[in-house]
DNA sequence: TAGTGGTCTAGACCACTAA
DNA sequence: TAGTGGTCTAGACCACTAA
């Protein structure tokens, strides 16, 4: 097994493999400790490097977590649900039956890192929000912490002439937060367009969400509507990808 | 710049970081050639392995992309647009008011490696589909190529004893495909659920798809609904996640 | 204090690409 | 044929963890 020279499949991607299927098979279960370094190099007598990028290859696919001093581990995937059109989810059509398993967690969110400042709009978020490159956007960011682990940061934008003096330039806004706020002073958000990236994160990302390597982040971008061609907010959320499932419910 | 010392950052993340910011400011651009292992090595007078994992670094954003043999280039990111809910999508709610800019690709897709077959459910696809662990399935599996790039698998499960017999259970299942026969069977699909999440690859998807290193997954699961609590398809969807943007739009 | 993962060196040989 | 990225060795020192 070790050695057959059959195969063209490099030292470091057999060991990897041998590992991957150890993993899948149950061999070793969610925190278990992997073998690490040292046990690969006299296992299957290579160098410290060859161990090494074996246990990368794992690593890079999400399925393991080096802990330095302690070893590398297994690692596990508990996501929680977000859901796309909430008051329409959920009524009997699925019955709870998830095509992944998921627990729907009622752990309370904690907000912190709340910014709330004007700036230049820019090009993006301009053409996002209907407005002219140089007028000025008021910028609410936060970070949503679960339990002491990040899973998303959030960046809103508004026109700042819309919402200056209003509490949606306070970091607390109120019951019902920002679109209660845009109701009251007649800009009530009647649609929402939701759209969806997928990459490896930045090293900001990774460490304002403290990811594992070998986790990507998905970037929504929500804008919402008060009537057809005049969008109010644009929100950028950027979710710890192993932490979210995401449903969307609609009808033919 | 090379050597300060000052910082504990190691040398091939400084490395990396030097090449990111390039990237980033437009010293190269897109299809560019980056500098290699051996410009690395002379350059900040490191050994082969380091400027391998500073390279290693930018590979696993996704940013850049290595030809044996000919180089290290900078990445493209051109993604198509995939609208979950198209008969409402686009309908001057946004103005092509895109968050994220990118062409929409009106490109011949072309679908291969299809295969049709009955299985056993199982259990995770019994739940979605209110059947039996040991109920059959039939399975239609289809990989769509976009210009010579493969940039979706689909694998659909509909109960067996519900199509037998029907274009359904052949490779081409004629116009309007799956979802007009199963209208015409009268279960017609009246509502569907979507449910995305996002993770690195497995050696299977990196091959079928292609994908670079460094280039994560979207796993869509559809579940088609006539009624309430009925569901008569899941189609289970793994997307080039730097192919795609998602889009979704939905009311308040 | 023993063991662990993280970083790094200075070599080597290989298959592949492009001139 | 010269250059490239891919694989691999046999060492070394470090900060960190856990007993």
């Amino acid at each position: 097994m070790t050695d057959q020279e059959g195969t063209r499949r490099p030292k470091y991607q057999r060991i990897a493999d041998e590992l991957r299927t150890a993993i899948q098979s149950g061999d070793f279960a969610p925190g278990d400790r992997l073998p690490g370094e040292n046990d690969l190099m006299s296992t299957y007598e290579v160098a410290r490097m060859t161990a090494r990028q074996a246990l990368a290859v794992l690593r890079g696919e999400g399925l393991t977590e080096a802990r330095k001093g302690a070893g590398v581990f297994v690692r596990a995937f508990r996501p929680l649900r977000r859901r796309g059109v909430p008051r329409l989810a959920g009524e009997g059509w699925g019955g709870g039956r998830s095509v992944w398993a998921a627990e729907i967690e009622d752990r309370a969110l904690v907000v912190d890192q709340v910014t709330v400042a004007e700036e230049e709009a820019g090009p993006r978020i301009a053409q996002a929000l209907n407005l002219a490159p140089h007028d000025t956007v008021c910028v609410r960011s936060r970070r949503f912490v679960l339990d002491d682990r990040p899973v998303l940061l959030s960046v809103s934008y508004l026109a700042a002439d819309l919402v200056r003096g209003t509490a949606i330039t306070r970091p607390d806004t109120g019951p019902g937060g920002t679109y209660a706020r845009l109701a009251e002073l007649g800009h009530r958000p009647v649609r929402f367009r939701e759209e969806l990236r997928c990459r490896m994160p930045t090293a900001d990302e990774t460490g304002r969400l403290t990811l594992p390597p070998g986790t990507p982040v998905v970037l929504i971008g929500r804008t919402a509507f008060t009537e057809p061609g005049r969008p109010v907010e644009l929100n950028e959320m950027t979710l710890d990808a192993s932490s979210y499932i995401l449903e969307y419910d609609f009808d033919a």
